[in-house]
DNA sequence: CGTATTTGACCCAG
DNA sequence: CTGGGTCAAATACG
């Protein structure tokens, strides 16, 4: 739902919220910003837990598998789950993958954010095709576990 | 015309 | 006072 440039960061940050934060209260939100080292990577924190219905569903559902490519996502993660903050065992992404939705809320779209908000974060030796990947990336790495490297 | 995407401003916390 | 985070508005593309 939004991108800030972060200070001491290469690349900016981007900010993904639950579809379902205004509709169930779900406050689950997830922060994605790369790597400076390898800005092919991306650093994916999952702050808060879902109680939104899809999310729990999912997660509670039949081939839920825990995401292992995270383990190694976060091998660089530094930020310690300590105040009841739970770790990137939990996809915030619902079942579908809506390109197209109706009007998630209002303006704007939480989930067409998320598909698509880094825009301005290639610049250098990056090109518009990371952004593609990185919704791939996001897409997959939330619904089963990825070998990115 | 409608939808999606991106940028900017405002607010809160440290 | 500075930084981070979130929400809203505007612009562009389909």
């Amino acid at each position: 739902y939004g991108q800030k440039d972060i200070l001491g960061a290469a690349y900016p940050r981007a900010y993904f919220r639950c579809t379902h934060r205004h509709s169930q209260g779900c406050q689950a939100t997830k922060q994605v910003q790369r790597a400076h080292a390898d800005p092919l990577l991306f650093d994916v924190v999952y702050l808060g837990a879902h109680t939104c219905a899809q999310a729990t569903a999912i997660l509670a559902g039949p081939e839920q598998q825990p995401p292992a490519a995270f383990a190694l996502e976060h091998q660089q993660q530094e930020t310690s789950p300590e105040e009841g903050i739970q770790w990137p065992v939990e996809p915030v992404t619902p079942p579908p993958f809506p390109s197209s939705p109706a009007s998630c809320y209002t303006p704007g779209s939480p989930w067409c954010q998320l598909a698509g908000s880094y825009g301005y974060a290639a610049g250098g030796d990056d090109t518009e095709y990371d952004a593609e990947f990185v919704e791939m990336f996001l897409n997959l790495s939330e619904f089963q576990n990825i070998c990115h490297l």
